[in-house]
DNA sequence: CCTACCGATCGGTAGG
DNA sequence: CCTACCGATCGGTAGG
């Protein structure tokens, strides 16, 4: 009997994905386990491998799946013709939008990555670095044009970074801040001190 | 033989809780074990006991140590005759010297806390939102008070400690950026976001 | 999708 | 500070 709900557009494995998005959240990846998943889906622990290969493979997905939506969008931010103000603001959008609607998926691919085996450990490392490497270019860029100020590029990549990933951690305690409320205003902050 | 080394400063208990620190940060709570805490600190598992009384009891220690270094520091910025941007800076000094300084607890006090058992768990949470809930008003009163522009104070203080936690991830990476550029490039960019 | 089960590892205790 | 050890729980497999 097949128990473990999928709509019409989810197969039984993104269905898995998806309490494993949240467990791992939650609990973290170490202390979350496969029988308290498997309970989550209405199932024995040993029924989810006929859909999944092992625990790593699920955060394996969850973290590849985000970080390639984040460097779709990177690509596409870097080939428009936008001032490099205009970049960074469609950039810090997408990260708030994206951590507000995939909220689970995003904290997973955030925080427990770490618990990501060699070799994908590293790939996802580099992932990072070069993400962060080509958002520093684009506002060395605009320091030059006089479009920005001239603070350290890395740590201006760092601060918006770092506030964006935050909103996983406080997102839900308002809920009187609406979410395109607090994406103007995140967006005023951050680019406002950094306008020249 | 005791071999758990100890400064004249530093007692046996304080030298496990500064390995715990390293370890967890490093691994995660649940993913470290006591027995590598051991290994670490050049003992057998069990004689860690003689020390401390439990894991759980090593991350309350690091969590609400911290947890009151912040309070600490919170109540004298209060109570001082500053300007409303000139207690935010304080602020946001104080929470990157700590976190650059005392990187390992600081990073376990906001990202392990989840783990602490009730009713410590709770108390923590509430440290948390009660610190979040007085820099709220410290934003409210600079904008009452014409100096800090009209965004909604949630979300500056968000945006505000967001950017200063994620210090703990980027630490490191940069050889060439001097702690002291960090600190001045990230409070004007925060300050300059927000001064009217 | 289930029952039955395995080897590994966990936090911690007993006793010295 | 150690040796010896325990009950619990883990991820995962065998076989149906």
């Amino acid at each position: 009997m097949a128990k473990i709900k999928s709509g019409n557009n989810t197969t039984k494995k993104e269905a898995v994905l998806e309490k494993a998005a949240l467990l791992f959240k939650t609990k973290g990846y170490s202390a979350a386990s496969m029988r308290e998943l498997a309970i989550a889906l209405g199932v024995e622990a040993p029924s989810l491998y006929n859909y999944i290969g092992s625990k790593t493979e699920l955060l394996h997905s969850i973290c590849f799946k985000i970080a390639n939506e984040f460097f779709v969008n990177l690509k596409k931010v870097e080939n428009s013709t936008d001032s490099s103000i205009a970049k960074i603001e469609s950039i810090i959008r997408f990260h708030i939008q994206t951590t507000l609607s995939r909220f689970n998926e995003v904290y997973v691919a955030n925080h427990e990555w770490k618990h990501l085996k060699e070799p994908f450990f590293s790939e996802f490392l580099n992932f990072r670095r070069n993400y962060e490497k080509r958002l520093i270019i684009l506002i060395e860029t605009g320091i030059e044009k006089n479009e920005i100020k001239n603070l350290h590029p890395y740590v201006t990549v760092l601060t918006i970074l770092s506030a964006v990933r935050g909103l996983e951690f406080w997102h839900g305690h308002k809920k009187n801040v609406l979410p395109q409320e607090l994406e103007n205003d995140m967006v005023s902050h951050l680019l406002n001190g950094i306008t020249k």
